[in-house]
DNA sequence: ACAATCTGCTTGCAAATGCACGCAGAGTGT
DNA sequence: ACACTCTGCGTGCATTTGCAAGCAGATTGT
């Protein structure tokens, strides 16, 4: 009894689109076929964790959100952007100020999620 | 061609064995037939993602652990500002690029490849 | 000695993954 | 109109996962 995967067809294929990527593209870049990615993203197929991580990869996303989407992984707190940068030793004040401002200016001020 | 799972099952018979349980007892906990967790233990599956979930759950590990140690997961060596960007669901390919580009040029860091 | 019960392993077999091949529709160009 | 290309999807098939049933050795009790 495999449960129904709810979204992460949904959400590969929301991935794909944002990138801009044909469904070929995206499977060839990941190494997987297209007719099996196709399924994926309908949510007809349970793609393997290889699959997924292949995925990731291709989609610049990172592995753990597809297992977390997939239900292979509890969420877990990750450092968003901001805090990374904030924490970040190599940086000076002006580089960070710098990057928070590109990476505002990216997603846009409200970042609130789930 | 899978890759060997090095030795995925020969950590997982260690800490089953840590355990104490006996190879029945952990396959019962975990959900999976006791044969099948055999093939696995001897390198002989490839587990599916889910379980490995299982395992670690019966295990009292993390399943981080397992995907790490099944190649399905990088280990967390990557500068945190890069993984927060990859990770970021808000922000598209081309986005992530630029940012982590932006982010190199200022730390003068070693891009390190897959 | 004999049975009972544990240990892990071997063996077919249903079900799923993942792919090569091919199909129809939507542009685009000539 | 016609050819060409790109889009995503349907189909049959080799390979693999994961399991039910059974096997041989070790340990224990009676």
């Amino acid at each position: 009894m495999r449960q129904p995967l709810t979204d992460l067809g949904a959400f590969i294929r929301d991935q794909r689109e944002r990138s801009a990527m044909s469904l070929r593209k995206l499977a060839e870049t990941a190494g997987i076929s297209n007719p099996y990615l196709s399924q994926i993203e309908r949510g007809l197929r349970h793609p393997s964790a290889e699959i997924l991580k292949s995925l990731a990869r291709a989609l610049s996303i990172s592995a753990e959100t597809l297992y977390e989407r997939a239900g292979l992984l509890e969420g877990t707190e990750r450092p968003t952007v901001i805090q990374a940068i904030t924490g970040d030793d190599d940086l000076n004040q002006a580089q960070k100020q710098a990057l928070i401002q590109i990476y505002t200016s990216f997603v846009g001020a409200t970042q609130e999620e789930t």
